[in-house]
DNA sequence: TACTAAATAATCGTGTACAATTTAAATGGA
DNA sequence: TCCATTTAAATTGTACACGATTATTTAGTA
């Protein structure tokens, strides 16, 4: 169903050729996925009082710290107008504290407070708690994460290369 | 707490090895792949005045319609909260149309325009478009598909079987 | 020094996402 | 028939996510 010319002369079918099935689409299944892996985090987070791109912040935060809201943004891929918000939020937590950079007054930096460090022991149960979960075999697992990484760095370079469609 | 005992006599390691290196989660791996497409999407979706779930949406009604919102939900993995206001939406640009089934009130069934169909010819280029611009060979991208499809299905039953944390 | 350009966060507006609740309609008994 | 239960969407409240803009600070340069 790929090398169909569609110019024929008769009614051209009313189809699936053209239009990708959505189960078929690579994107879509990228999405789903995505999704479906922050629902099985959710009731492990939960009970650390973060949301999953609240955990991925403090995961950034607790490998080292303190880090500028761009750094944080080049880690997660985020920008400020995601990041500002979501800092104030876990800043309310008690989790980070925020303050400008003496030494350069357009940074601000971001820092765990001594509960937020805490909140890292507890954190660590995580990972293992949720790779129970995961349905595939570590071997496949692996492979899949090998290939999502690749594509990743070349999806990266891809964007940087034509931010504007030009 | 699986295997390390971490009470040795030794200050352990202050470490990685606990919380796993955000580059090194195939959650992460996955939540930025996806938006990343979503951003590759963008220009192509923009002439079309859809954004991405705006178009998976469109997707879903154009290969069988009329559906209702339940039916989009299943197939998208959405629910009415997030779907009602998108479908509100692109009825307000004139894509769909959305009315109550009669033989059965609960229901709203949705369908596309003239317009919505219209919009269909021109999205057939999207799809080739945007597989121009993945970095991939065709053959590991069947195979990243692949693998993924099969995650989500497994996924799904998970989140089917637990989805209460019971 | 004065003045422009670049860098850095924050803000604004729009559009997803989802848990929890509400409203309305259909269904299955007593 | 009446009512409890179930089902289907819509609504509410919170939290991302991003493009575009704005405000502040720093760096560069004549």
């Amino acid at each position: 169903m790929t090398a169909k010319t569609t110019t024929g002369p008769t009614q051209a079918p009313a189809v699936p050729a053209g239009v990708a099935r959505l189960d078929q689409q690579l994107c879509f299944a990228l999405y789903s996925a995505s999704g479906l892996m922050t629902k099985l985090y959710r009731p492990l987070l939960e009970p650390l009082g973060l949301t999953y791109p609240q955990y991925l912040a403090m995961l950034v935060i607790w490998e080292k710290a303190p880090r500028t809201v761009g750094e944080l943004g080049e880690a997660l891929g985020l920008d400020s107008a995601t990041l500002t918000p979501l800092l104030k939020r876990i800043e309310a937590g008690g989790l980070v504290t925020r303050r400008r950079d003496a030494a350069d007054e357009r940074r601000v930096l971001v820092e765990p407070t001594a509960k937020g460090q805490a909140l890292r022991e507890q954190a660590k149960s995580v990972p293992a708690a949720l790779a129970c979960q995961l349905p595939l075999e570590p071997g496949e697992l692996k492979s899949l994460h090998g290939t999502l990484t690749r594509f990743i760095g070349e999806l990266r370079k891809a964007a940087a290369a034509s931010p504007d469609g030009d």
